[in-house]
DNA sequence: TTAAGATTGTTGATAATGCAACTAATTTTT
DNA sequence: AAAAATTAGTTGCATTATCAACAATCTTAA
C-alpha cells in the first residue's frame, strides 16, 4: 500500500499478526491430534485444578456457549476430559481433564510456551510491557464500541 | 490470573484483543448485511479500481484460497461483485465489486475508518507507532516459528 | 410461595475456515 | 516441441464459529 501511515493501520496490523500467529500455530498442534481451538481449552483446564464450567471457558476464551458445547463434545470423545456434576447446581458441569488430558497437555505446555517466547524474544522487555498495556488499552475501546456505525 | 506476567503474555493479549475487536465489529457489519469477512473482501476489493485475482486476496487477507472462493460465491449471489476473465490468462479472474458492491462500500468506509480511530484515541501517535513495529515484528518471528513444538 | 427474571447448556441454521486432492491452464526445463 | 513443474481456482470433508430459539434450572421479587 502507498497510502500514508494512520494510527489506524495498528488496528489492522492486530487483526494480522493474530491471523498469522493463528495460522502458524495450528502446524504445531497438529502432531497432538489438537486443533487450536481445542489447544485453548485444554491449556486453561491445565490451568485449572478443579476445573471449570462452560460458562467461564466461553468467557475466558471468547467464544459462544454454543461453540463450546460442540468442542468439549469431540474433546470427550477423544477421552481428554469429562462433565462432572456441580453438586448445588443442576445446569451447570464441572469440565475436569481426564488423566489423558492432563498428560497430553503437560506434554505440550512447555513447547507451547517455548513457542510464544520465540515471538518475542527480539523485543525489549519494556517494549512488551508497553505493548501490552496498549493492547489492553485497545480491548476495552473496542468493548466499549457503540454507534461508530449507523 | 495471579501469575506474574511474562513476555509471553503479550501474545497471549494480540490474541485476546483481535478476537474482542472481531466479536464486536461483527456488530457493525450485520445491519449492512455483510459479515466480518465478507466486509474485508469488500474493503480491499473498494481500494483496487482494477480489481484483484483471487490468490491476491487470499494472500493479503491471510485466508485459504478455498474460503475466498466461498466467500466469493456467496457475495456474488448477492450482487455485490463478479468475476471477470483475465485476457492472457485462463486461470486467473479478475473480482471486480459491482456498482452496488461500490456503493455499499462507498457507504461503509467511513464509519469503519472512524471505528478504527476509536479504537487508538486513547493512544499517543509515539505509542501507536511503536506498537505497529512491534508487531510487525512479531508477525515476522511466527512466519519463521519451525521447531519449536516436537 | 409463587411468579417473573436470569442463567446454563443444547440444538438447528448458516457461515467461515483450513486442508488435501483435484482439474485446467500456464511456465519452465529438457 | 514435449515433459515436468508451477499456478489458479474448485470441491469434499471436517472443524470452528455465531446467532436465535429453546428447555431446564436457579434466583429474586412481589
Amino acid at each position: 500500500m502507498k497510502t500514508p501511515l494512520t494510527k489506524s493501520d495498528c488496528v489492522i496490523q492486530i487483526l494480522q499478526t493474530a491471523t498469522v500467529i493463528w495460522r502458524e500455530s495450528r502446524r504445531f498442534f497438529r502432531p497432538f491430534g489438537l486443533t487450536e481451538a481445542q489447544f485453548n481449552i485444554l491449556n486453561l483446564l491445565g490451568q485449572s485444578p478443579n476445573g471449570l464450567c462452560q460458562r467461564e471457558l466461553s468467557d475466558r476464551l471468547v467464544v459462544d456457549r454454543s461453540n463450546i458445547t460442540l468442542l468439549l463434545d469431540r474433546m470427550t470423545a477423544h477421552g481428554l476430559l469429562v462433565r462432572n456434576d456441580v453438586p448445588g447446581d443442576r445446569r451447570r458441569y464441572r469440565v475436569c481433564l481426564t488423566e489423558k488430558g492432563l498428560s497430553l497437555w503437560r506434554r505440550i505446555h512447555p513447547h507451547y510456551e517455548k513457542a510464544l517466547a520465540h515471538l518475542v524474544e527480539n523485543l525489549a522487555a519494556e517494549d512488551t510491557k508497553q505493548l501490552l498495556k496498549n493492547l489492553q488499552e485497545m480491548e476495552l475501546q473496542a468493548k466499549t464500541w457503540k454507534e461508530e456505525l449507523s
